[in-house]
DNA sequence: GCTTAATATGCCAACTATTGCATATGCAAA
DNA sequence: TTTGCATATGCAATAGTTGGCATATTAAGC
């Protein structure tokens, strides 16, 4: 039970489809908590089941209808109690660590071109945080509790690229990539 | 297709039993892809019935029987071949910045506790990640392939441990937490 | 003598996540 | 005009994960 808590974050802001908090998840919480459309769908059925979020069905005759979700007092509730237990600690999978970790018997080069992609891929990552981070929290000093949170979730996020980064530096220095700096 | 792999390339050490593994994985690999003992073994029975290792009974009179698994050359073949197919970015689940992402609607009080529980459980883990280091890689410069791939992970541990920890003072600072520092 | 911890493996149920497929519409570009 | 993309939701099957429980032995501490 923890992408239903997600959903719940979500919709505090206001009530949404099925679509709008996947697009919204891939661009905010997201990036903590990765979810397809496929499970959010579930994941909202099961929470209106429980009572937790109520769906209302939009007609529209341009588009596919749409079931606009929010949250019910329960799921208040639930966002409350889900609040005051202690989180889980972070679940990391990092599959190029692994690979890392044999070394010497797989191919030096291909591990090499590994990190390499990585680097670019968070290169993009950390310029796409930081473009929001430019666009909407100039002044951190001055938030509100509701933007103070995202605030910090993006400094997480900028923070962990760019120590990312760094690794990639110092892994390709150690493993001798020679156009490491050119990169 | 993925824990299978961290236990192949743990095999490529030496060949061991379930209980090993889990051990060794606690230590080593589990920090960056958690396995509990369950998933270990049936992932081996899986691997066995792939033919991708090979289960051998050792009798223990002092204690109960071991299984101990050691790759095949098939299973070689597989790690060989996911080693270079391009690898998934890292998954990460970090449920403490979906509850940032509530602030407003959760009491902040509970929070700054959350974040301060979580500084210790990351300088815990830095120390112990310090203590390696200092141990086992006083010499990065002169490791073989094999040692270089876990310094270089051990590295990655230190960094983002480093960050988080970082962060978390960033964060106190920002939700006014008066006792930041003297903690 | 009893309890606890460590060693060593395993089953089963429930839950969570991923993949592939299916459906339906409207718009814009090739 | 066909192709592809964006909107919008969903099912079914498989794969992966977690948690509780079960079993059996030995050694150490109370």
């Amino acid at each position: 039970m923890a992408l239903s808590h997600a959903i719940l974050v979500s919709l505090l802001d206001r009530p949404q489809s099925g679509y709008e908090l996947g697009k919204r998840f891939d661009r905010t919480v997201g990036f903590f908590w990765k979810a397809s459309h496929q499970q959010i769908y579930q994941e909202l059925h099961k929470l209106a089941r429980a009572g937790l979020v109520r769906g209302e069905t939009v007609e529209q005759t341009e588009r596919p209808n749409r079931i606009v979700y929010e949250l019910t007092e329960c799921g208040r509730e639930a966002l409350d109690a889900w609040s005051r237990k202690a989180t889980d600690p972070p679940s990391v999978k990092e599959e190029l660590i692994v690979k890392l970790f044999a070394l010497g018997d797989v191919d030096q080069q291909v591990v090499r071109e590994e990190i390499e992609r990585r680097q670019a891929f968070h290169r993009d990552r950390l310029a796409y945080y930081e473009a929001v981070m430019d666009e909407h929290y100039p002044e951190p000093a001055q938030l509100k509790p509701r933007q103070q949170g995202r605030y910090l979730g993006l400094r997480m996020g900028i923070l962990s690229e760019q120590t990312t980064l760094a690794w990639c530096e110092e892994a390709l220095a150690l493993l001798g990539c020679e156009g490491a700096s050119a990169h």
